[in-house]
DNA sequence: TTCCTTGTTGCAACTAAGTTGCATTTATAT
DNA sequence: ATATAAATGCAACTTAGTTGCAACAAGGAA
């Protein structure tokens, strides 16, 4: 699915602000945090955060916080879990852990500890 | 294990902020912000974040990041996963649910999601 | 195509979390 | 008792994220 689609499934309107940060985000392929992107988009933060907001509530984007205290955005095209070194603060992607609760529903899971480079 | 222990334990100096913090934690049963915690206390906020920091260091106590862009902070006596809902910003703690990672050493875990009465 | 409505944008001013440097004070080992 | 290293308070700062408002652009209807 491109991005022109992505944004027009959800009925908001395909602006060139909206389409240049999911572009950003679909070729990153790993989460971004708001300092990783800023010298790449000339819209101001103001309309980054606002559309942020608008693409995690319908489901498009995941947002979470890492160790450096910065939150971190990915597409959520395949939903997976992220690990967080709290010693080197890389970010992996867990792709093979799924967690389910009943009468949950689960967006995004965090885990936090030591990554095989640190313990 | 009592607050002057959990300090001496840890080979770091036993201060009156160091025991009011840990003491409002430990009363607390679930994880206190900034926020919820700065009126109950009397020291100023730098050393407020740099006991934070050197508690977590030390690992006495766990923070992460809810839905409502705070950071939560949380004695690590039984440590246990925590759900965020990103509808309601509840916080539920899961007791259930430990997840172990081979190679990695894994501290504290967040799910996002919608709670019970918000999906 | 043109017009209209509504959502989006940029700007500037703001809030609040968290950090840092420095002078002073306090806990603890000797 | 005293030395010393660590902890504190204060003030100034940085930066993420938000808000109100006026200008503007997307997309549907005529």
């Amino acid at each position: 699915m491109n991005i022109d689609e992505i944004i027009k499934n959800k009925h908001i309107k395909l602006t060139s602000a909206r389409i240049a940060l999911l572009e950003i985000l679909k070729l990153a392929h790993k989460p971004l945090s708001y300092e990783d992107i800023k010298s790449d988009i000339s819209m101001d933060k103001a309309t980054f955060y606002r559309n942020i907001a608008k693409f995690e509530e319908q489901g498009i984007l995941n947002s979470f916080e890492s160790n450096d205290k910065k939150r971190y955005f990915e597409l959520r095209l395949i939903p997976h879990a992220h690990f967080v070194c709290v010693n080197c603060n890389k970010i992996e992607c867990l792709s093979d852990l799924e967690i389910k609760l009943d009468g949950y529903l689960v967006n995004n899971v965090i885990v936090n500890g030591k990554c095989m480079d640190c313990v």
